[in-house]
DNA sequence: TAGTTTCTGTTGGAAATACAACGAAAAGGA
DNA sequence: TCCTTTTCGTTGTATTTCCAACAGAAACTA
């Protein structure tokens, strides 16, 4: 039985009915499946026809290149999406690993379903597909403003770009991260050490204090 | 008059027949306006509630930061889209600056009478919006692909990076890029000076050969 | 054609990063 | 609880990048 609080909170099914999304996910042919921590849910070259919603847990979509460096592409959590634009671009295998870092539970729906108006007439397909368009609009500058924090040139500056925006998310200089230290090195493209050691920098300079993945912005960080 | 031979071979409009654009046209509220070289379309922090189509020319999407490093996101030739995301995500400013590279003719497109079907029942919206979301897809893994460049940690890796997808897209070890020295250093966001640097290593080791936009990766190519 | 501007490659020194290695602290498992 | 594994900060060195400056080639203009 799956979790529909979760799906009622995914920018998928905005607007749709809760009464009407039990329906919806049979005629969507939707499967769950389970993960443990550490597992691969989708390997790079896999062909994808279908994407994932994560119900529990969390993932992370990354890519490991020839020589072993991996870089965090994004950090998805419960009621966000993953591979829709692969799987809406239909032809292109996958270009990147999908990953559990906890355990995980993961909703995935058929893009055939959604994107060919079903013969029983299910009048929300057309709710579904702007949905799934505003889904692709937002990830889409999400990735313009992480490759904004991977142009800058110097590890403080992604550091600080990379904060800001977090604390802006956030709604306030106090937050967390949701990366640990070598996982924010593969998102920022950096050497951990040379971040870590950044990050102590900025933090005897007084621009900012942490304690493991909780940050906190003074008030001279606005440089 | 606008040229309907380019909207054809727009993604946009696959799949609508010839004789049916004219009249979509003004029921979108399309219009065209023409820019100078080196003119700026739209700003930084611009509100856009309209997609732009490049009928001819070329424009590149970019962003200035604070000390005037500039990144250069992507290149748009005829045909092609941008400014789709934001206009699509409705709410946020523009956070990049699109300019013309060329005296450019770019129509702009109003995005909700895209998403909102019109009274006069146009019946290719349904189709429009598809294309759209293929659009967006197609646009996201560009950006992903992107990613993929300036993650690598050298300049000579992001080079070989870049070049290697350039040579894929043109289906041959001989092609031409659509940028500069400088803007290539822009768009891989790294110093001009190095990346030529790179450059003439690159050609003495015999890796590949250049002259202007034109390269030529040689059989050694593939480390 | 001559003069001007833009583009490209080169250089040398200053600055920043990558890499490898290590110990301490923290987290996790038996 | 004890032991093992992971995480994190630190350091020193080799490598790489950045920056500023310059000269020749190419493109543009009058």
């Amino acid at each position: 039985m799956i979790s529909l609080s979760i799906l009622k909170k995914s920018p998928l099914f905005s607007g749709i009915d809760t009464k009407d999304l039990q329906s919806m996910l049979s005629c969507l042919s939707a499967v769950e499946k389970k993960y443990a921590k550490n597992e691969l849910i989708l390997r790079q070259g896999d062909p994808v026809g279908y994407m994932g919603l994560v119900l529990s847990g969390r993932i992370h979509i990354l890519k490991d290149d020839f020589w072993g460096n991996r870089t965090i592409l994004s950090d998805v959590t419960p009621s966000q999406m993953f591979a829709e634009s692969f799987a809406c671009s239909q032809n292109q295998g996958l270009s990147v690993s999908v990953l559990a870092v906890e355990p995980t539970s993961v909703l995935f729906l058929d893009i055939k379903r959604i994107l060919n108006t079903c013969s029983s007439a299910c009048v929300f397909h057309t709710r579904l597909i702007r949905n799934l368009l505003s889904v692709l609009a937002e990830k889409n500058l999400m990735l313009t403003g992480k490759i904004d924090h991977i142009t800058k040139r110097t590890t403080r500056e992604k550091l600080l770009s990379y904060l800001s925006a977090e604390s802006l998310k956030a709604g306030s200089p106090k937050f967390q991260i949701p990366f640990n230290r070598q996982q924010l090195a593969e998102y920022l493209a950096v050497d951990r050490s040379a971040m870590s050691q950044e990050l102590s920098k900025l933090q005897k300079e007084d621009y900012l204090s942490y304690h493991k993945n909780n940050f906190h912005l003074k008030d001279n960080f606005t440089h």
